[in-house]
DNA sequence: CTTGCCTCTGACGTCAACGTCAGGTCTTAG
DNA sequence: CTAAGACCTGACGTTGACGTCAGAGGCAAG
């Protein structure tokens, strides 16, 4: 077990692991965020001999991912869904179907917005002129 | 006291005022999104000597706009900030401030989405090669 | 060895926009 | 007049993605 500029490594192998700190940091969320995503089936861990998650320094770009489909209104549920699609490179009938219907989904998202924003920018136009 | 196409309409003076359930319906929401829209401060309500709410047929509108505003992420609290700039026509700098604010919220929320999108459509390309 | 930070497993709390239920009143068609 | 809806006021329930706290253990540095 090496120190390396203060995240503390274990190599297994040829596979450097970081603990769950360090890859919330690196992905930008809470230790909290990262166990719940394991919670739900999302991230999984090896484990140290004493039962602490261990990562591959790739699950940071995982769990950002998790935060854009979260972001575009996905839920976990349906994040796990997309997972093997992902992992296997293909999809079956079914699948694509989600697939579609979430990509509808988040494009009907974006007109509601550019509508809202429209909207504001009435709201805004109109009284600008009167200060 | 009339009825109208179902929809019972009181006239005082030259105003038509429906009922809290028409509303609802002509502005697509349940009765009880209006109740707490009133309770958050949004809408209010003339009420009948009985004690029911009565409503000129403008508050559809106002109730749709509601909807959008909640569609783009606007908290009750913020929307109900919004409405003396629409009520009064004019803007303080503070509402000016949150005005834009709220704008720059709702257009970054619009490029995540269409990141994710991006993302998704990635997906579907990549799978659509393997069936 | 101890200090200090990290991690662990529960488990309860949060927040917003309603849903839902209870128990009672109003209104109107028939 | 009566029965069926619509409406009233509380007040508790729901959902999702975590926050937060408690109590206990792990681990590198001094």
């Amino acid at each position: 077990m090496v120190r390396t500029k203060g995240v503390r490594v274990v190599e297994v192998g040829q596979v450097p692991l970081v603990r769950i700190g360090d890859l919330a940091r690196s992905a930008g969320v809470s230790v909290r965020a990262v166990r719940y995503y394991e919670q739900q089936g999302l991230l999984s861990a090896q484990r140290s001999a004493s039962g602490q998650r261990l990562y591959p320094p790739e699950a940071a770009e995982r769990v950002r991912f998790f935060q854009d489909m979260f972001a575009a209104g996905l839920s976990s549920r349906r994040i796990a869904e997309l997972l093997p699609c992902i992992d296997l490179g293909h999809t079956d009938a079914e699948q694509r179907h989600m697939l579609q219907a979430e990509r509808e989904r988040i494009r009907e998202r974006v007109t509601e917005l550019q509508s809202a924003l429209r909207r504001l920018d009435q709201i805004i136009e109109v009284t600008a002129t009167h200060p």
